[in-house]
DNA sequence: CCTCTTAAACTTTTT
DNA sequence: GTTTAAGAGG
């Protein structure tokens, strides 16, 4: 039955196996963990447990689905589909739903983003006529986070002693003040942040007996990947959930714990043993991703952190060659530099330029890579920074969204109560905001006569805010008896969005609408694939809500082209590449100038940079600049000090490497004189990439998993547009921004009305006609 | 109440 | 060097 388990080696196939209890599998780097845990998923099914009765823990929604179809082709998309696989937050924000009652929350509660919760947080500052030059919204928002993370709530931050020494050391006293309020508020807009997700979890389980057990029952077995990047309160809620049964399966690295900042714990993995007294270690100790070299100079790296469990990593593939490491005059340079290091690779080995990544400390680190790129025509993707979702409209749309599911939320209303214009200025919803916080509720319950206090009776009917209040009534009202895109579709048209984005003359518009389009696809696709998986119950508006508010742009999907990667190194967690370049290594910058008065946190800057080189399967390129533009002007930097963590015996510079290697040196040499050639080829092929960069196209992908729908749109041999043109099959058309193409199919009627398209550049897109703006030719 | 101009603040990493 | 906030004027 499991001949599928020979594939794996030993302690591989041990740690599948092994069934009776808890277990900590501590995996090094390219050790197969994601093989353990997949194929663990699958033994545990095929010994009879059933899919929903276990639970499994990933760190994104990313590697949740990709586990998810690896699962599926073993044990197949049935069983696969009734996994309860995710990340914390999204898991446990589904529990929230159904629990919420329990906590004084509706079932459509809003979660706030790091926005909204600044956002609050700076509105509060105010209001308690606090400097918020001094109280910067993220610096306490981060001071909150950091409580929540610790299982502080607000009534118990005033007793605990060393954050309110730390906080007036800081010279923010008042922290504990706007903490309260903003729980408070939280509250009365039905709204949670990330962090509430886990602590309200938390709380639900410990103060509810009976709904824990349901839940430990229910996931009888518990699997985490990434243990090593788990809170304390997410611990905690692990331990509620497997006390009784105890079948709980960690797997994790503490070599490569790298969200320290972000309150995990990295004691969670090192007491592991502690805390589950019955459980058994695993090792997985054989690298089968990178060469001996790569994962010998990672292993002298992080020996000189003090806190780690002894473990011995080894590579039995080539050796390889050593870690190249470069000095560059200037930022500039350094991207010149790992540029042409690119092109010589690519040429050498006949390679991908997906193969290649780019990592980096900040994503402001990106703008030079970029320009050096684009100079050489060399396509590339950019993760991280700005995602979809944070855009400006986008954001728009939400905040109507997520006030017809849940008019209480205030951060939504404040975003949209005068967008588009309506003639409503800051007077007037400083007005609502007073008179809403003065008797404790919503701002919602005060412009829609909830509240019949005078005051407010008064705005309600003021004859500005009638007409939105009537508008979001209607649309609440439609919340579910229409599906997500239907009702989206009427939101935007019926706010006014449309008509204002329609109007707008900026030549960034026309991005700002395709952007629009795009989302309302990834809404078609997600009530699509939703219906296909017959959860015809779950394609409302609120429900993609739920699914957004948790996703990232990590989460989409990337192996659709061909491009170097630029990222982070935190983005790059679990992810492997032919080549890697890890730059801007120099003091200040990596290790961040944050973290080098802190023991705790240079190590976690140390084990970021063995993350960094552990990604790299047979080439990895070190490289620093001696100078960089930083704030607009000049900064001198100097070599980061791990350079010199690692034993020599593993690096080579530029001139070791050449004497070292004549054959690579030839063939340097061959291929550079036929670069006239190459150059001319790669330019063409990579224009047309370039144009297809629009660098959010691909950043939807993850919601809509495929375009099958359950039953076929109407088919239809033309359509007619808003300004009077025809279209039809085979018609030639013009696109602002995609170009020439030809109409293949033309399908739905009124406003969802989509034609299919094939650009001569880019190939086929769905586009709705009501927003493509396509010119007949 | 809205829009345009100027000033300052910004950069750690993210569910 | 870039983006966002505040202030003045219309």
């Amino acid at each position: 039955m499991s001949d599928f388990l020979s594939s794996l080696n030993n302690n591989q196939r041990a740690a599948v196996e092994y069934c009776e209890g808890p277990q900590l599998i501590i995996a090094g780097a390219g050790s197969g963990k994601t093989r353990v845990l997949t194929y663990k998923i699958a033994y545990l099914l095929l010994k009879g447990l059933k899919p929903w009765n276990i639970l499994a823990l990933t760190f994104t929604n990313k590697a949740a689905n990709e586990m998810k179809e690896r699962i599926a082709k073993i044990v197949g998309e049935e069983t696969a589909r009734m996994l309860n696989m995710g990340t914390f937050h999204s898991i446990f924000s589904r529990i929230l739903r159904i629990e919420a009652e329990h906590l004084g929350f509706t079932s459509n509660y809003t979660i706030y983003d790091e926005t909204d919760s600044r956002s609050l947080i700076k509105s509060i500052t105010k209001e308690l006529n606090l400097d918020d030059k001094i109280y910067k919204p993220a610096t306490v928002h981060a001071k909150i986070s950091m409580a929540k993370n610790h299982l502080i709530l607000a009534n118990d931050y005033e007793n605990t002693r060393n954050l309110m020494q730390r906080d007036a050391y800081d010279r923010t006293p008042d922290v504990v003040r706007i903490y309260r309020l903003y729980q408070e508020r939280c509250k009365n807009a039905n709204a949670m942040d990330f962090d509430d997700l886990l602590v309200m979890t938390y709380m639900l389980f410990k103060n509810n007996e009976q709904l824990r057990q349901k839940y430990a029952e229910r996931f009888s077995y518990v699997l985490v990947d990434e243990y090593q990047d788990t809170n304390s309160v997410q611990q905690k809620i692990l331990w509620l959930l497997t006390k009784d049964h105890q079948n709980i399966c960690v797997v994790g690295d503490d070599a490569q714990s790298i969200y320290g900042f972000r309150g995990a714990n990295i004691d969670n993995i090192l007491d592991f043993q502690q805390i589950y007294s019955r459980s058994k270690l695993f090792k997985l100790e054989q690298n089968y991703r990178s060469t001996q070299n790569i994962v010998n100079a990672a292993n002298s790296l992080i020996l000189h952190n003090q806190r780690q469990i002894r473990k011995d990593v080894f590579s039995e593939n080539e050796s390889g060659e050593r870690l190249q490491l470069r000095e560059a005059y200037s930022d500039r340079e350094e991207a010149a530099i790992v540029c042409n290091e690119i092109m010589k690779i690519k040429r050498r080995e006949k390679g991908d330029y997906s193969q290649f990544a780019i990592l980096y400390r900040t994503n402001a680190q990106s703008r030079t890579f970029e320009e050096e790129m684009r100079k050489h025509a060399i396509p590339y993707r950019i993760f991280g920074g700005l995602s979809f979702y944070q855009r400006k409209e986008i954001k728009d749309v939400l905040a109507y969204f997520r006030l017809a599911v849940n008019p209480n939320d205030e951060e939504a209303f404040k975003r949209v109560i005068n967008y588009p214009k309506r003639g409503i200025g800051t007077t007037t919803v400083n007005k609502i905001i007073d008179v809403a916080h003065q008797n404790d509720v919503s701002l919602w319950d005060v412009v829609s006569g909830e509240s019949h206090v005078n005051d407010a009776m008064r705005l309600a009917s003021n004859a500005k805010i009638k007409p939105f209040v009537e508008i979001i009534k209607s649309f609440i009202a439609r919340i579910d008896s229409e599906n997500a895109f239907d009702l989206g579709q009427e939101i935007i048209k019926e706010s006014g969005i449309r008509a204002d984005l329609m109007s707008d003359k900026d030549p960034e518009a026309e991005t700002r609408r395709e952007n629009v389009e795009e989302l309302l696809n990834a809404m078609q696709e997600f009530v699509a694939s939703r219906a296909e998986e017959g959860r015809d119950n779950a394609v409302y508006l609120s429900d993609f809500l739920q699914e957004v508010a948790l996703m990232t742009d990590l989460d989409s999907e990337g192996n659709d082209a061909s491009r170097v990667v630029l990222m982070t190194v935190h983005a790059a967690k679990g992810l492997e590449f032919n080549t890697v370049f890890v730059v801007g290594l120099e003091e200040n910058i990596f290790p961040s100038q944050l973290s080098v008065n802190n023991m705790r946190e240079l190590e976690e800057e140390r084990r970021l940079l063995y993350v960094a080189i552990t990604r790299a399967q047979k080439h990895c390129y070190l490289t620093y600049a001696k100078t960089r533009w930083r704030y607009g002007h000049m900064e001198f930097g100097v070599q980061s000090r791990f350079i010199k963590d690692i034993d020599p015996h593993f690096i080579s510079t530029e001139n070791e490497r050449a004497s070292e290697d004549n054959i690579s040196k030839r063939q340097i040499t061959s291929s550079f004189q036929s670069q006239p050639f190459f150059r001319q080829r790669e330019l063409k092929e990579v224009r047309k990439e370039s144009n297809a960069t629009p660098t959010n196209s691909h950043r939807l992908r993850s919601i809509g998993v495929t375009t099958n729908k359950n039953e076929a749109p109407k088919q239809y041999e033309s359509a007619v547009l808003a300004d009077g043109t025809t279209l039809h099959n085979g018609d030639r058309v013009k696109h602002m921004r995609f170009g020439l193409g030809t109409i293949i199919n033309i399908e739905g009627e009124g406003d969802s009305q989509k034609a299919t398209v094939e650009f001569d550049n880019l190939g086929r897109k769905q586009l709705l006609l009501k927003f493509a703006r396509l010119s007949l030719i």
